[in-house]
DNA sequence: AACCTCCGGTCTCTTTTCGGGACCAGAGGC
DNA sequence: GCCTCTGGTCCCGAAAAGAGACCGGAGGTT
């Protein structure tokens, strides 16, 4: 129990990271972000283990960031992001970011565009108040209400 | 050697996540832009156990992402982000704003101010060609040059 | 020198988690 | 009635994590 105990934490990074810190839980949800809802979807695209799979759908569900629904029209659940799930996205976008920077030398895999337009989609870190493009220079961590 | 086979994958999503998904990497990751650099310190802080520490700095030194230096004044070695592992600071903060918004009730344990100014840093994905902010509806994958 | 401490690092043992396959039940299809 | 597909559970051997003992080099003190 002491791992878990992390998420006691005041911090915004360890707490989510005690959920989405292990090896499949992003995959699956990179998964879920390119349309994929039904459990032997995920577990094929993936190579998961059943049983894994199971422990990580049921967690993302407990956590309400997927949501599992009997299925609309057949009988197989189905599994869907939620909104606290959709945003997630930029996690995602981000991780790419640095995968297409510093791990592809042949050059991006896949493309995010813009739908119906040329350019790609891409994370940046900004001040919300002045909007100027920052970097981890530029910016001074201090105490919030969420610190006990 | 299942898992691992997955970094082989032409995907920039997949592929970081190989080398940052687990328990500790992003953690130790998110030490070191806090300004820790020496091994008791990220031991202390965190909690992790010394071999799993070791285990894990030496992955992120053979990945580039920290350089390990013997250390400019005293003995002591230092672990050092490199522009690589500097790059992966949007990534934290992609993290960070959603544990703000998502897992953080009493609100945000930490304030992440652009140093002099007023403002908070906040991640955005953006089309890079018009400027608009973009949420996962508006993204389109496409194959790129990288697909093998 | 002898002693003590601090520090990064290794080794080893136990517990937890993971991987992979067997097994199961419900829903159709034929 | 039988075969298949699907989501899901169970179990066991393998891999990884946790925890603590141990080690050696560098300083400091006396």
């Amino acid at each position: 129990m002491r791992y878990e105990e992390l998420a006691d934490l005041p911090c915004s990074i360890t707490r989510p990271l005690v959920l989405l810190g292990d090896r499949w839980t992003l995959l699956v949800l990179k998964e879920a972000f390119a349309g994929v809802r039904r459990f032997n979807a995920f577990r094929s695209h993936l190579g998961i283990p059943r049983s894994r799979l199971q422990d990580r759908l049921t967690r993302l569900v407990e956590h309400g960031v997927l949501a599992r629904r009997p299925a609309e029209d057949g009988e197989h659940p189905e599994y869907r992001l939620t909104r606290k799930g959709h945003d997630l996205y930029p996690v995602l976008m981000a991780i790419r970011d640095w995968g297409d920077s510093h791990m592809a030398p042949d050059g991006p895999p896949v493309h995010y565009r813009h739908t119906g337009c040329d350019g790609e989609a891409h994370v940046k870190l900004e001040c919300d108040a002045c909007g100027t493009r920052l970097s981890a220079h530029d910016v001074t961590p201090q105490a919030g209400p969420g610190l006990r």
